[in-house]
DNA sequence: TTGCAAAATCTACAAATGTAAACTATAATC
DNA sequence: GATTATAGTTTACATTTGTAGATTTTGCAA
């Protein structure tokens, strides 16, 4: 029952961000970005850098007497890793509820949703009338 | 910088789910459940219940020699407060298209596709044209 | 009433995570 | 070349999480 996907911290996600949106960073820019919004200390930042080299989610290369730091996962698929990762807690039977409270409370352009709407109308075509529930006590959510 | 709200962990949910779909539970009824799905000791269970009792998502209820759990926080509000926790990591520019992704791969029944449907075609009307980057290098992502 | 099986509580312990100080190496400066 | 400012590396340490053994209680059967 042991989940061993290696996954992103809390903390680590910050990090993540800034390598992220701006394509590779060096150690200074990266620490200076996260500074600019929280109190983290150089080490501790140096820290998180090191084990996202170490798990596999950056890669360092050395630039000068500096590091320059460039994603090897992106973002996306990190996202959505650790949205698969969640809804596999959750109630099969409930995911849909869940989704739909997602939509409603997130903001999204109008293209985005536009492409959400042939989704579904896609989907429609094959879904089903219920879905069962999971839970180990079997069936046991009615 | 640090997440504080209590979050039910990996090994938590796995407990919460037999008391949800049960309604209550005794230990008794909560281990077999959980071991006839893991090799979890009755110990490492009992030290997961009380884990979750501290942490005010269960609470016990002494009923003869047994506790009976029951559930303090529904389904629906564990799983939302995880699905916001994990989504404000994410670049709010990116958060459309991974509602896209995990609409996509989700089975929902046709019930939830209609519902979904009309929040969608209903958060049309007030949806923007684009949603801005909210990373740390200030509007970073093209 | 006594002994026991079942339940509860306490203690433990390694790995992961958040956070950072201390130490070392090195490029740039005087 | 000696000094300093930076960058990188090592070590640290409390808390949380996964996992469970050891110990204590206690309802119930003999």
């Amino acid at each position: 029952m042991k989940n061993n996907i290696e996954l992103i911290t809390g903390a680590e996600w910050n990090v993540m961000r800034i390598v992220w949106s701006l394509g590779s960073a060096s150690t200074r820019t990266i620490i200076e970005n996260l500074q600019a919004a929280s109190d983290w200390k150089d080490s501790t930042i140096k820290t998180l850098l090191a084990r996202l080299v170490k798990k596999g989610f950056l890669t360092s290369e050395k630039d000068g007497r500096q590091f320059v730091y460039r994603a090897l996962v992106p973002e996306q698929t990190a996202m959505n890793q650790s949205a698969d990762e969640l809804f596999s807690h959750l109630c099969k039977m409930k995911s849909g509820k869940t989704l739909i409270e997602l939509v409603q409370k997130t903001e999204m352009t109008k293209n985005d949703l536009a492409t959400l709407q042939k989704v579904i109308t896609e989907k429609m075509k094959t879904a089903p009338d219920e879905v069962d529930c999971n839970c180990l006590p079997s069936g046991s959510c009615e």
